[in-house]
RNA sequence: GGGGCCGUAGCUCAAUUGGUUUAGAGCGCCGCCCUGUCACGGCGGAGGUUGCGGGUUCGAGUCCCGUCGGCCUCGCCA
């Protein structure tokens, strides 16, 4: 019998014993259905949770009926009478468990097929079959839970920023390609037959436009497109928060900045973030964390024994050193502990890993109680290090019997830097060194502008293109260009960089000067960025912002590791939707609109 | 672009060195029974082109080649 649905009185989440005695009209979904052939119970499911309904054949005999055709995933609508249940009925591990409906009206909205995975929590289906089925997915609690945090989290950002006298400004999916930085996403244009647009990689040039048209504080939350292989915290589309600022120096925009952060955490998390976050320069990170997003809820920190090293019997680290290249090493308390198979032979022992990211092996030392008193090495490399040398390598680990010591050694200081920094992680995880319910929050600053890439043999801007140097590195651009640094700073927290930014150049001539060392011709300038360097001679103010992973950070909210579970409809690691099975072929009279000929066919 | 692992019932998995008939199990599904369940229970049942194509072999889920798809990883992601 039909039902007046649109005057549903709550949710099914809702309906607790304050209600009881209360006439309500609920819709949902048949959760589950336990028929004694008597009487029926049905878990009646919608975004707010779970509800028991009770079908009594005695009283509602035709209620009942329908209720035996029910099967999961239905939609329907009930009404009926909140009741408590008998005391030893009670079920605590529902919200709602002390309460039931007495239905005696029921609605069959629509049937279902039977679902290809149940709608619960705890399922074990793989991604791809749940990508297909992504509205079932998303019924289930977990995921409804995570897009309604995600909601939560931008609309506190959107608060936040409006408060502080913010403007959101959107600005074109539809632009310019821009080659330096990630690949593009092309989109043809049929007005211009052979030319494109790109999707932005971000809106990093029309917010700096923004400035200049006298709009101040900008921001936007925004889809930002990036052609580049996936992996599991990186989708080919993705949510930016976009922020700009005009007359501000660095300090202005990390203020802002860690003031959302605070923000989130607090009300999502109801935890205290208490700013301002610690800063720490870019070498420094390198030095003693090996990444420039170091995780600093645990030690081991990196130590460079170059020194040591360079007078040690062992060639490996001679020759790196004699190369040029470097010798550091952590220690880890307790290493002595870790089994042998575990260092270097199981599949995914230490060193295989290692060697899996290009290292030749994994030297290392366990740490004993000398005979005489001080600690002793043992097994690994131990045989390379005399009496002093032992002495001084302890000296500068602090290392203590019962710990271990691993060594990276390799004639680029880069490599080292990046095998110990996955050592630390792999180490730290497998240790149980990383503490539960941390926060740490760092602010990255100091990085160089610019970065030499010897296969192509030119500069590459380490943030990008328009950041501006430090004032005082500035002269640095025409003498060391390597050594100038970066008005750039990026929010790391656990390991992981949610944000972003610098103060950007807001001089044409040094804008040209950075674009020289890029190795950009005038020409060329004019070609890519001659908008910009246009604008650049209409009074620019000085600027600057940050952008920020909105993905990224409800993830980290949500204690995920995986992306996909904050996105709606997120796509496979091949770009591939199975849901809408697109990217797919089309028409060739679109084809021709646009003047494309395929060079080969489409697959599939 | 490179490397690795994987693809068997609706789902998650099993199937000895290539060899036993009809490729199994749990869950789910279908039917019947059951008035207090909430992981409901009982009895019965259906369900498979082992991703696809080729090859080796007396014989292939198992081995080889190709292909499609998924995941991991290196490169890449200013």
């Amino acid at each position: 019998m039909p039902l007046p649905y649109n005057q549903r009185t709550c949710y099914c989440g809702e309906v607790g014993l304050d209600r009881v005695g209360q006439t309500v009209l609920l819709c949902g979904w048949v959760h589950i259905r336990r028929d004694h052939g008597g009487m029926v119970f049905i878990d009646l499911r919608d975004r707010s949770g779970i509800v028991q309904l009770k079908f009594n054949p005695e009283t509602d005999p035709t209620a009942h009926e329908v209720a035996g055709r029910l099967r999961t995933e239905y939609c329907i609508a009930v009404r009926g009478q909140v009741a408590p249940r008998p005391a030893d009925m009670v079920n605590p591990n529902l919200a709602t468990g002390k309460v039931e409906v007495n239905v005696h009206e029921i609605d069959l909205l629509s049937t279902s097929e039977t679902p290809r995975f149940p709608v619960d929590d705890d399922i074990n289906v793989k991604d791809e079959l749940r990508l297909e089925y992504r509205f079932l997915d998303l019924r289930r609690p977990v995921m409804q839970k995570a897009l309604i945090t995600r909601h939560r989290a931008v609309k506190i950002i959107r608060d936040y920023f409006d408060k502080l006298g913010f403007v959101e400004i959107e600005t074109p999916f539809l632009t310019k390609s821009t080659p330096e930085g990630a690949r593009d996403f092309l989109v043809p244009s049929r007005k211009h037959l052979g030319t494109f647009y790109a999707l932005p990689q971000s809106p990093q040039l029309f917010k700096q436009l923004l400035m200049m048209s006298g709009f101040d504080k900008y921001m936007q939350i925004v889809r930002c497109f990036r052609d580049e292989d996936s992996r599991k915290d990186r989708q080919p589309e993705f949510t930016q928060l976009d922020v700009e600022m005009s007359f501000v120096q660095i300090d202005d925009v990390i203020r802002v900045a860690e003031g959302y952060l605070v923000r989130v955490w607090k009300e999502i998390l109801g935890v205290d973030l208490t700013p301002p976050f610690p800063r720490m320069p870019y070498q420094q990170a390198m030095l003693e964390y090996g990444v420039d997003r170091p995780d600093t809820r645990y030690d081991l920190r990196i130590k460079d024994v170059s020194d040591i090293a360079r007078r040690t019997e062992f060639k490996v680290f001679t020759g790196v050193l004699d190369a040029g290249g470097a010798v550091r090493c952590i220690r880890v308390p307790g290493g002595a502990a870790i089994p042998q198979s575990e260092i270097e032979k199981a599949d995914d022992s230490l060193q295989n890993i290692l060697r899996g990211i290009g290292a030749g092996g994994l030297p290392y030392v366990k740490v004993e109680a000398g005979p005489s008193g001080p600690p002793a090495f043992k097994t690994g490399v131990a045989k390379f290090f005399n009496p002093e040398r032992t002495a001084e390598l302890v000296a500068a680990t602090g290392a203590q019997p019962g710990d271990a010591i691993f060594f990276a050694a390799d004639k680029s200081a880069d490599n080292v830097c990046k095998f110990l920094a996955r050592l630390r992680e792999e180490v730290a995880r497998r240790r149980g060194f990383i503490p539960a319910g941390m926060w740490n929050f760092l602010w990255v600053i100091d990085f160089p502008l610019l970065e030499y890439r010897a296969e192509d043999a030119r500069y590459y801007a380490v943030h990008h293109p328009f950041t501006a140097p430090l004032d005082e590195d500035l002269p640095l651009l025409d003498t060391d260009p390597l050594k100038a640094r970066a008005k750039a700073y990026d929010v790391v927290v656990n390991g992981t960089e949610l944000a972003g930014g610098s103060i950007r150049i807001h001089r044409g001539d040094v804008q040209q000067r950075v674009f020289k060392l890029l190795g950009m011709s005038p020409e060329e300038q004019q070609l890519k960025f001659g908008f910009l360097l246009k604008a650049l001679q209409y009074g620019p103010p000085p600027h600057g912002g940050f952008a920020m992973g909105v993905d990224r950070m409800v993830m980290l909210l949500q204690g995920l590791d995986n992306l996909l579970d904050t996105f709606s409809f997120p796509k496979t690691q091949e770009f591939f939707c199975p849901l809408t099975e697109a990217p797919s072929p089309v028409a060739q009279a679109q084809l021709d609109e646009l003047g494309l000929k395929l060079a080969a066919p489409a697959k599939k």
